[in-house]
DNA sequence: CTTTAGTAGACTATTTTGGTCTATTAAGGA
DNA sequence: TCCTTAATAGACCAAAATAGTCTACTAAAG
């Protein structure tokens, strides 16, 4: 039981809440840390991933910290998950058949690709603004 | 990236070469092992767990093995999976939510939920009948 | 020129994965 | 009755991934 580690569970959390307080200024990880109860070196290298992967952009020295590079609705949780796992798809041989001798006549694999498709289909489909508002639609 | 580890592929490939091989004798893990280039032993392990989960039966002794216990129509591949990867769930919060003291006011949640939904709704679908003749539905 | 905060990268502990080994039990056949 | 085959049970183990931690450094505000 992995695919969704706490690397994507923490970072989820913390583009919300950077989109919770999105304004002019920028908001550093060490509020985020404290409001959330993540560690904050680990939280350091989840949101460094985040940005090399164009979801987060940040400013250094004091008053420095993170925002969003896109809008909430721009940022599909399939990217974040994707940099954040470091994954392209559920099974090498889904993504590259090459690496694996079996995959010609492999009766399984389709069973795999479709798991994938399903998956990344969801995922593609839900933005952070969504997942941003999630409570409230769950409380009308 | 895991979710599906070598016990769910392994577990597949040995389930769709019973369904292959069904007829009135058992058959034993050894020629399975070989065929599908999977650790015996490693396999004898996988086969016990499907046994106690009621996807297979066996057979001891010499000229024993394994069958399916049911048709193969009759096996969803989340059952599967589940035995093998001894998990009800994506998170554990998200079947028991107690677990987490944040999950009542948690917003990432309803996203891994409908996560776990979608995964499970793909699995429940396909059963092993489904798989058995992936490879002949793909050369039409 | 001090404080705050991101950046870079080595390092570590724990858990999970992917096995292996040994010994035992049950059934078939000579 | 013995020998062989094959499942069963369970301890054991090495490698990899996960979830951090630590140290040193750089950039900007005041
Ligand atoms: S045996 Fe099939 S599912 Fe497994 S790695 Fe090879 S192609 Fe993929
Ligand atoms: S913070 Fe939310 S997603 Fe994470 S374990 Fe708690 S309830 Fe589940």
């Amino acid at each position: 039981m992995s695919l969704i580690t706490t690397r994507s569970r923490y970072g989820l959390r913390l583009l919300i809440e950077l989109a919770d307080r999105a304004g002019s200024a920028p908001i550093d990880l060490g509020s985020v840390a404290r409001n959330q109860d993540i560690p904050e070196l680990y939280l350091s290298k989840l949101a460094a991933t985040l940005k090399a992967a164009g979801v987060l952009r940040s400013e250094r020295g004091a008053k420095g910290g993170y925002r969003l590079a896109r809008r909430p609705e721009d940022i599909s949780i399939l990217s974040v998950v994707e940099a954040l796992e470091g994954r392209s798809s559920l099974l090498e041989c889904t993504d590259d058949p090459a690496i694996c001798a079996r995959s010609g006549e492999c009766r399984t694999l389709p069973v795999w690709s479709g798991l994938d498709k399903a998956i990344n289909d969801y995922l593609r489909g839900v933005s952070l603004a969504d997942a941003a508002v999630a409570v409230i639609d769950y409380s009308i």
